[in-house]
DNA sequence: GCCGAAGTAAACAGGA
DNA sequence: ATCCTGTTTACTTCGG
């Protein structure tokens, strides 16, 4: 039938929803940023091109032009294909993996055969494995690389200074910026593989001349990497240098990743002996301006990355300012350098950002975690917040449309992360659990409400229970039919679509049950709750004896129920009550319907004038009830989600108001 | 399998 | 005529 087609398409649709999304989105909050630093750095395969004339000069050039590219297409390779496997599924490696790295990858697994094959524990050894032996081949290969660049450069110097060095300083330049990509690549490479938890190196890779992960690029690092940079090239005999080959490297800039720019080549000092001499321990950021000062100046030493000359005055400096960082190539290429270092820095700096809005959307999502209620931040991306930022909310906080930024997107964080939402997530069957296993529907939405205002989830409450509390929220307890609505779309982004479906169920809930009573009123018809009606109509379940009940309800771990409660529960399943004054063990004996109650004063009577009634609970007391006699408050809103600030006074702190939401207390007598 | 509760869809009526 | 409100019916799903 069609009925049954069309219903059950919509229906499913939300219980998906919140089922994928719990579980398929989980992981891409935290490592959403893994498969981007790799992508892009294909493309910034250095522009190697292999020139007619081959000196011995340009054949090693040469060489390690074609063998950093072979390494950063592995690193590349196994960086992709561990971050995103799925995004490579169809374009797996046809990459010329070199002996050196074939024998690595034994059979020429792909990563996710691999995955597929090895069990994790297995997976993880593996690549440790692999990373350590790629990492000393990588590492020895570059020390080769260096001492024969070096051993060039000393033979050249000692054959005689009729020869020009500008080649050769290119040629070093532009070998120290590949060996800062390959060494960027690496970094990420291992940061890649470690924010995956797939490579935790020991602290002691001796082996490894990479720093292990550090956390932010320490200016040590920086004044290090730069003293690396300019230490290949002797200061004295870099006068006039053309043809900088380095304008490819401003175009792989892009694809330097967050990779940490650490100490290089710490462990093994370059021949020259200039560098990581002394250890630059101050800061640049700590660069103190005075107004005379200069930014490249500061506590009587030149800050031009890897300088350090001490210059006793600004006099001074300015003059080894402009005698030693002329205008000139060699200046010119650090700042290039420099440039990408900014770059990667930016880069990373995003990164980061990112990865603090994921997890404080995370943390923030998850208001059950920290048990008490202090939602002071809310988290919320903004296209759902967008329509309900302009509430003040009932709890008092002002709940700012903080952090826009944040990607989460509402059914990210699916109930799962609600405390006791995930009894009651699959799908639309919200129904019996929260009610029939006493989920406080106050205090859920008192701990939860943030997360049911912006995530589109659907809560786990009944239409008739979400009226009712609508309705026994406001102080008169009464409310319009559009005040209902209101108070969903306002309360649950799940409401905010689909709006003719659950207005239609809820018009259906008001006629269907007895406990929704409809009265009319100088303005209109106003909804009240029969709360006698209302507890009759929920079944005598749970009945049974009071160890089951308590270990029940303990065993679903609901932050809601606080201790109290629950021993009132246990304690009111015994026939006999010990403390028939204590609200508590009342409430909770209405709700394992011990019939009682005859003496229920209905809504009705309590509608005008609730503040006399017992029931109230201390919110309705702190807030000066606001009684709707005259609901002629231009309450016409056109956007449905916008509420009258009078209704919106008490929602959620939960305390006895909970006990008698969820219970079926009746009255109080 | 039955029953009741709940959700969904739809038809219909009355009023603004 | 349209929309909102309210009622009612039918059907399905789910849990006891």
């Amino acid at each position: 039938m069609m009925v049954e087609s069309a219903s059950e398409t919509i229906r499913s649709t939300p219980s998906a929803q919140n089922g994928v999304s719990s579980l398929s989105n989980q992981p891409d909050g935290g490592g959403g940023s893994g498969g981007g630093p790799g992508g892009g750095g294909r493309d910034g395969a250095a522009g190697a091109e292999a020139n007619g004339e081959m000196s011995p000069v340009e054949l090693l050039h040469f060489q390690q032009q074609q063998a950093l590219q072979v390494a950063r297409q592995f690193l590349l390779q196994q960086a992709t294909g561990l971050s995103s496997p799925s995004s490579n599924e169809g374009k797996q490696p046809a990459v010329q993996v070199p002996v050196s790295v074939a024998m690595m990858s034994p059979q020429m697994i792909t990563p996710q055969q691999m995955q597929q094959i090895l069990s994790p524990p297995q997976l993880q050894a593996l690549l440790q494995q692999q990373q350590a032996i790629m990492l000393q081949q990588l590492q020895e290969y570059y020390k080769k690389q260096q001492e024969q660049l070096h051993l060039q450069l000393l033979t050249q110097q000692q054959a005689g200074k009729q020869q020009p060095k500008e080649p050769l300083g290119n040629k070093q330049l532009a070998f120290q910026q590949q060996l800062l990509q390959m060494q960027q690549l690496q970094q990420q490479h291992l940061l890649n593989l470690q924010r995956q938890g797939l490579v935790s190196l020991p602290p002691g890779q001796g082996t490894v001349p990479l720093q292990t992960l550090p956390q932010a690029v320490c200016p040590s690092d920086l004044q290090q990497l730069w003293k690396e940079v300019t230490a290949a090239q002797p200061v004295e005999d870099s006068i006039k240098q053309e043809g900088l080959d380095l304008t490819t490297n401003t175009s792989n800039s892009t694809s330097f990743s967050a990779a940490k720019v650490s100490p290089p080549i710490s462990h093994h000092p370059l021949p020259n002996g200039q560098s990581t001499m002394h250890t630059p321990r101050r800061d640049s950021s700590s660069h103190e301006e005075t107004p005379g000062s200069h930014p490249l100046y500061g506590h009587g030493e030149c800050k031009w990355p890897g300088c350090e000359t001490l210059c006793e005055d600004l006099g001074q400096f300015v003059k080894h300012l402009n005698t030693e960082h002329a205008l000139d190539d060699r200046s010119t290429a650090q700042c290039r350098v420099q440039m990408q270092v900014v770059q990667q820095l930016e880069i990373q700096l995003a990164k980061e950002s990112e990865r603090l809005q994921a997890m404080m959307a995370h943390l923030h999502m998850r208001p059950s975690e920290p048990k008490p209620f202090s939602q002071p931040l809310n988290l919320v991306s903004s296209a759902t917040l967008s329509k309900s930022t302009s509430d003040t909310f009932p709890d008092g906080l002002p709940h700012p449309p903080t952090s826009a930024t944040a990607p989460i997107t509402p059914l990210r964080q699916g109930p799962s992360v609600i405390s006791s939402s995930t009894l009651h997530n699959v799908g639309p069957i919200r129904r019996r659990n929260s009610e029939k296993f006493c989920t406080p529907i106050s205090s859920e939405l008192a701990q939860n409400h943030e997360f049911y205002k912006n995530a589109d989830v659907r809560p786990p409450f009944t239409y008739a229970s979400l009226i009712r509390q609508a309705i026994l929220e406001t102080p008169d307890r009464q409310l319009t039919l559009n005040e209902i609505y209101n108070w969903f779309t306002r309360m649950f982004a799940y409401f905010r679509r689909n709006t003719a479906t659950w207005k239609n169920a809820v018009r259906h809930n008001l006629s269907l049950h007895k406990c929704f009573v409809r009265v009319e009123n100088v303005k209109g018809a106003v909804w009240t709750v029969d709360e006698h009606e209302y507890q009759k109509r929920r079944p005598p379940k749970m009945t049974g004896s009071p160890t089951l009940v308590k270990n029940m309800i303990s065993g679903l771990g609901y932050g809601a129920l606080n201790a109290s409660y629950q021993a009132a529960l246990a304690e009111s399943s015994f026939p006999l009550l010990n403390s028939p004054t204590m609200i508590n063990t009342s409430s909770a004996s209405a709700m394992l319907h011990v019939g009682h109650d005859d003496v229920s004063s209905t809504v009705e009577q309590v509608n005008s004038n609730g503040s006399n009634s017992p029931r109230l609970s201390p919110q309705q007391y702190s807030h000066p009830v606001h009684v709707k006699e005259e609901p002629a408050e231009a309450e016409d809103d056109s956007r449905p989600v916008s509420l009258m600030a009078t209704t919106n006074q008490n929602v959620t702190i939960p305390d006895d108001r909970d006990l008698e939401e969820e219970l079926p207390v009746e009255d109080l007598s």
